[in-house]
DNA sequence: TGACAATCATTGCCTAGGCAATTATTGTGC
DNA sequence: GCACAATAATTGCCTAGGCAATGATTGTCA
């Protein structure tokens, strides 16, 4: 089967299907992906962008909020929103540091601790759901097509 | 390698790295996807979603709102306001049918089918970045994964 | 050292999507 | 044919992200 079939090099009008166009399954993709994190995490109320900040701080990959921004490609506005609605909730909490005093340092309280491996296994559960029917060759392929894609922008 | 690396089975919140979950690699690649489609819809004046819609009516696989809605799981209200503003812009008008008067087609202008050819190129241009580097075979395979999790989902 | 650039976090403002309720219209089963 | 379910489109309300501007702090380089 041609590659035009599913990607073709140039666009004509007649023949183009926006369903088969990346930016549509990617879309969709994120869409349905985040419906059911975004249910599955409901029971901790937790939304799915909260979860993964959690996540990141918990691995030790970041811990300031510009971190988090960059790593999401996140507004820095909307993302200090987003660390007070955690906070509110006491999942983290800022931690000013006295050496450096331009940056904030976000940790996990107790009770954040507490609910990550609950949100974890939840995010697991809906993540097998997506990759139903892959084969463990066929998952390690597609990550590395997504890295892939993401190393290929600014 | 093993699938754990980039999949693992279950949850472990010493060795789960978020940058390699499928809900980061799926929500950054649809972040930097929709701010390079931005940036290239620009000059017409259109955003991402807004051309989407537009192609699929040139296209002909749907020409109701509520069919741009399932297709893009899209909002009814949010598709509602999408709809007034490709109108407002007059890329766009609403027909009423006196047959079915429950819903209502909606189809290009001239103006519209004017814009289309310009955005169709700026698109595949985006994607041609995202995809460089990519064999067909490999494109096409990774479409075909994108397919399969789309179609585990409800 | 001192001016200037760069970084970080925050805020206000605007836009846009999600949700629920409403209205209008059409299909279905009794 | 009629009651009732189902579907479409719309609206109001709320939430949340994008953008621009600001203030505070730190790094850099002449």
């Amino acid at each position: 089967m041609p590659r035009s079939a599913f990607a073709p090099q140039s666009f004509d009008p007649k023949t183009f299907r926006p369903q088969d166009s990346l930016g549509y399954l990617i879309g969709n993709l994120r869409r349905a992906l985040l419906e059911e994190l975004d249910k599955a995490f409901a029971p901790h109320d937790v939304t799915a962008p909260q979860a993964i900040v959690m996540f990141q701080i918990a691995n030790g990959v970041a811990e300031h909020a510009a971190d988090f921004c960059r790593n999401l490609r996140y507004d820095p506005g909307a993302m200090t929103r987003l660390i007070d609605r955690l906070e509110a909730k006491g999942l983290v909490r800022r931690v000013r540091n006295s050496k450096n005093r331009r940056n904030v340092r976000v940790e996990l309280t107790p009770a954040g601790n507490a609910a990550l491996p609950h949100l974890g296994t939840a995010a697991f559960e809906v993540f097998g759901i997506f990759l139903r029917g892959f084969s463990k060759a066929e998952t390690r392929q597609m990550f590395g097509f997504l890295r892939r894609m993401l190393a290929n922008v600014p």
